[in-house]
DNA sequence: AACTGCTGTGTACGATATAGACAGTTTTCG
DNA sequence: CGAAAACTGTCTATATCGTACACAGCAGTT
């Protein structure tokens, strides 16, 4: 009769990425897993992208029918909430003599190593603060490596969280832009393109900044070659400061 | 015969929010409008979410049939689009005089203020540099403010994005929070509660940083009443530190 | 007056997520 | 030992969407 939700019940993704749903007492033995309907999900976004993953596609790569995968998994968020989860390696481990600069470097740049390796998990939208195993265990070495500083318990979790944000964003702009450099004409144009129509576009008498910035960036990446480069550039750009910014409210206190 | 697209031609979705279309010289006079299709989304999205934001849905709402939109917007996604452009407020005017960084500040809470009017503009993916006109024109301003400093233009442009996307992720875990406070049970429970479910569930011999953290995390929220306010300040600090940072960054220079 | 390019409509198709009833299997309880 | 209970995977069905395609009527051009 009480379908009342309890409170303190583990919402069900979680009991699932953390096993914590006791194994069946009856019926026949699940010959489907959850760990092998996450890593069929992983292997088709690894082939053809998060669009490619259905659940039709998931449960005819196991063998078995559509609906089977319900049985384990609540709903198709739940499963790519799953699945992101699972694209992420292990977190690196980090020399905690280093001191804790170093170690954030580290930390960020390997994060936005592991977007660029399985860009699909950000077109899967994040749903609420980190809580499934992998991003937790990744939370836990940023956590870490600020454990001898002078900064609070909740800035070092804002500390940890800026990062974990600027590599998403950053990984996020650099999968656009390598996007529209293979497809030609359907979204905005390659890098440079796409710089050098909003420079034409903003009227510099109702945008008069924008023009002249965009202009002397577009002249600056010409001068190079690459332009991925300038990405990574700007990726590490924004890292510095955060960290500068983290440092300088270390030294105040 | 050339279906080639011309690599100089627009892209249609900027062709259309740029106005750069010009009126049709023979046929009908066209009823129905660009602005009044992303109005109707807009409207939808706002009493319902993105979700309730259907090609019939805008449609119906005009009094068309759904394929009429696709005379004027080539698809959803465009669509979308125009909508999340056309979903935020002219950017605040910024006292040049008061010196960078209370306008960047200024600017960067006016955008988060911006989000938490129309949480759904956070549910439609980005695609790409912002190249739509509202989104250049908030740029624009970013910009200006940021004319005397010794910041080089391409670490402008840099320090523009940075704090953009800080706006954005931390309106995103607010907007998180605050739904899984109102659902119950479905997806990760409320602000506190999913705290409190990470620091159970991380084992301490696998997680030993994050246990503790959010156990202090958790009590210094429990001795305030409000947490709303905790993800406000957290926003805060991060602005704060990213702010430091360029400031450090331009003293250097 | 014929033609051309445009607008909005109607119909149709192909995906897709998922609800609900069912048959078969394994364990527990009387 | 047999009946009931709990569970797994399947099958069928439905509702929702985005959008391709062909068409009817309209407005300028030739």
């Amino acid at each position: 009769m009480t379908d009342e939700p309890d409170p303190e019940a583990l919402p069900p993704v979680l009991a699932v990425a953390w096993q914590r749903t006791p194994p069946p007492a009856r019926g026949p033995r699940p010959s489907l897993t959850v760990a092998a309907i996450v890593g069929a999900a992983v292997e088709i976004a690894d082939e053809e992208g998060i669009d490619a993953v259905s659940m039709a596609r998931v449960a005819g790569r196991l063998g078995y029918t559509p609906m089977a995968l319900y049985r384990h998994v609540r709903s198709k968020d739940d499963l790519l909430a799953l699945a992101q989860d699972a694209a992420f390696a292990d977190p690196p481990t980090l020399d905690a003599a280093a001191g804790w600069r170093p170690g954030l470097e580290a930390w960020t740049r390997a994060l936005a190593a592991a977007y660029r390796a399985r860009p699909w998990v950000l077109d899967i939208p994040i749903a609420g603060p980190p809580s499934l195993p992998r991003q937790v265990a990744w939370l836990d070495r940023a956590l870490a490596v600020l454990e001898g500083t002078p900064l609070l318990p909740h800035e070092r979790l804002s500390a940890a969280l800026m990062l974990s944000n600027h590599a998403r964003s950053w990984s996020m702009l650099a999968r656009d832009l390598e996007r529209s450099r293979g497809s030609t004409g359907t979204g905005p144009p390659a890098g440079t393109d796409a710089l050098r129509l909003v420079a034409e576009l903003a009227a510099p008498d109702r945008f008069p900044a924008v023009g002249p910035v965009l202009r002397d960036v577009l002249a600056a990446i010409e001068a190079g070659d690459d332009d991925g480069e300038d990405v990574a550039d700007e990726f590490e750009f924004g890292l510095q400061r955060i960290l500068d910014g983290l440092d300088a409210h270390m030294r105040r206190a």
